[in-house]
RNA sequence: UGGCCUGUGGUGUAAUGGUAACACAAGUGGUUUUGGUCCAUUCGUUUGAGGUUCGAGUCCUUACAGGCCAGCCA
């Protein structure tokens, strides 16, 4: 066990005590996705705490996937769960189970529950029942099916079974209390007639388990000690116990809730991120603006940013929505470490230096990190004629303004001390060149007279750039709770209009070997990396992770 | 007008009956060959009321606020 040196969260405790009473030897957890949708940031959170608790005392966690509900279950997202589980750095070993598996000790148990006067095959429809449950103030009423003779209850539900019944036709209910203030303890139903083709047992069954006479069961089949759920699985929490009590299961496993994430300018639900899928609001359930596992990856993020932020945002059962921000903090925490430092001007015009030889070039050194003193360093090539970014210049410039002006002068990162000394426009007013003169003797950076100056520019040799396309992302939804919208309007209708731009801009030309997962920091402007899906040799595309901070922006606010 | 759960800076998380701490955000300074990074600094007596106690964010009562529940979804 390692040394613990910072406050338990309320399941750690719970975990601790469990261990320190012999009550277990070691945790067992298990993860357990519906194959239905992709992961996203919010299972992460549930991914770090079930598998973050056995490396941390001990034991394993199970990868289960709840495959209850073939209508909605597919392979590919059982796939994609499991290379995104990969990706986060968390191994489940050999224990990958599903609930499918274990459909025939669970009809068995639902035979049991007959025999023993517990559970009933209801003939009532689906609205029926609806009616006969009662409100959340009023008690329901029985079925008038729920006193059928066992013979008649295991007649019945063989049947099912056998497909000899309609979908909808008949379920199978357990016999527990009509009247609970709990909706879930008046009657659940158990099993569901559905002639569905299943992602595993293909046609093998036509009835199929709810929930909640799976989840336990599986649980305890599985020796799970701590089964964490969120918070909307409270009030299944008796019921949960009312199966493993009244089954012959082989442990008792314990059910505790956490409160899931919520982030602002985001959605966390699978349906709403399905509909933006299908609805090609986004390209994909891996579009670089989805709050999914596989967009995130592919948008840049990095999984040990991701960690540190699940770990920095703890785990309790308050409703809270954190801010975005402190994912951006880590991410850009994490990327300051390992990013590459490269120079691309996303916005160009074009600055000679009139002083320079025509036809000179040469290689300037640059270093690759400063933050990382191992990351070496490469050479690049200046000449004449550069790009430099059109906001680092400005005509009639405020004092507080750093950057370029005319008789002002700035060094180009890497290169020389350049002077501004007239610019020329174009019929409409835009500024298309930018004439400076360059001090030889500023070259690497530093003035030999002692000369200071301000601003620093990055920059890139006209000659030698490389075009590339850059895709700028912003937050999916325009503001902050996407799920605040006026009665009768469409919650879709928040997304950001403006959350993907994409653009053409001048790369360095070592940037046509980036390779996809590499992070590189454009210098002064944000970091990207190469898109997965859509980049080639030949048309480089690079997504912008995140921006850095930028305290001047900020000050034109003002 | 049922039941269950939860209330600590702007946001999120600690403090386990004994000096309310940390991070983010925001602001202000400083350093800097990135207006990045880094460093310093400012910002809350814990939802309200009552109670127990030498002592309460913590325990009790109550009010208020928020969340969840009436799928043959999970």
């Amino acid at each position: 066990m390692e040394i613990l040196d910072k406050s338990l969260n309320f399941i750690e405790q719970i975990v601790t005590e469990d261990l320190a009473s012999g009550k277990h030897q070691e945790v067992i957890s298990r993860f357990p996705p519906e194959p239905n949708g992709y992961l996203h940031i919010g299972h992460a959170k549930s991914i770090c705490l079930n598998f973050g608790l056995p490396q941390k005392f001990g034991g394993r966690c199970n990868l289960r996937f709840d495959d209850t509900n073939p209508e909605k279950e597919e392979m590919e997202y059982i796939n994609s769960i499991k290379e995104d589980i990969k990706w986060l750095g968390f191994d489940w070993g050999d224990h990958i189970y599903y609930a499918s598996d274990y459909f025939d000790q669970l009809y068995d148990w639902a035979v049991l529950l007959i025999k023993d006067g517990k559970s009933y095959v209801e003939d009532l429809t689906a609205e029926q029942i609806r009616e006969y449950r009662g409100t959340l103030t009023e008690p329901g009423k029985e079925s008038p099916y729920r006193n059928r003779t066992i013979e008649e209850n295991l007649d019945l539900f063989t049947r099912m079974k056998n497909g000899e019944f309609k979908d909808g036709d008949r379920v199978l209910r357990a016999k527990i209390d009509m009247a609970s203030p709990n909706l879930n303890m008046r009657d659940p139903v158990l099993y569901r007639i559905k002639h569905a083709h299943h992602p595993r047992t293909a046609n093998k069954w036509c009835i199929y388990p709810m929930y909640d006479f799976t989840h336990g069961q599986s649980d305890a089949l599985e020796h799970i000690t701590h089964s964490i759920c969120t918070l909307e699985f409270e009030d299944h929490r008796p019921l949960y116990e009312w199966f493993l009590n009244n089954l012959p299961v082989p442990s008792k496993p314990r059910q505790i809730e956490f409160a899931r994430l919520n982030l602002s300018y985001t959605v966390m639900s699978k349906r709403m991120l399905l509909r933006l899928v299908q609805e090609k609001v986004v390209d994909g359930w891996d579009d670089p603006r989805m709050p999914t596992i596989a967009g995130i990856r592919r948008r840049g993020y990095t999984p040990e940013a991701i960690k540190a932020f699940a770990d920095r945002i703890g785990v309790n059962r308050m409703f809270s929505t954190i801010d975005f921000a402190l994912l951006e903090h880590f991410l850009r925490d994490d990327l300051n470490k390992k990013a590459l430092r490269v120079m691309a001007v996303l916005d160009p015009v074009k600055l000679i230096i009139d002083n320079y030889p025509d036809n000179q070039e040469e290689m300037v050194e640059a270093d690759n990190n400063p933050e990382d003193e191992n990351s070496g360093t490469r050479q690049i090539a200046f000449s004449k004629e550069l790009y430099i970014e059109r906001n680092d210049f400005m005509e009639f410039a405020p004092k507080d303004f750093f950057r370029l002006s005319i008789d002002k002068e700035v060094r180009l990162k890497h290169a020389y001390f350049v002077k501004c000394t007239h610019i020329v426009k174009d019929d409409t007013g835009t500024i298309t060149e930018i004439h400076c003169t360059y001090d030889p003797n500023t070259r690497s950076g530093n003035s030999t007279d002692g000369r200071k100056v301000k601003g620093t520019l990055h920059w890139v040799s006209v000659k030698h750039a490389k075009e590339a396309e850059v895709r700028l992302y912003d937050h999916l939804f325009a503001q902050e709770n996407p799920y605040d919208v006026a009665e009768g309007k469409d919650w879709i209708e928040t997304v950001n209009p403006n959350s993907l731009v994409k653009i053409k801009a001048y790369i360095e030309p070592s940037l046509t070997e980036a390779k996809p997962s590499v992070p590189y920091q454009f210098l002064r402007n944000a970091y990207f990396c190469v898109d997965s899906k859509y980049s080639t040799p030949s048309n480089p595309v690079f997504n912008r992770i995140i921006t850095l901070k930028d305290t001047w922006a900020k000050l034109q606010k003002k």
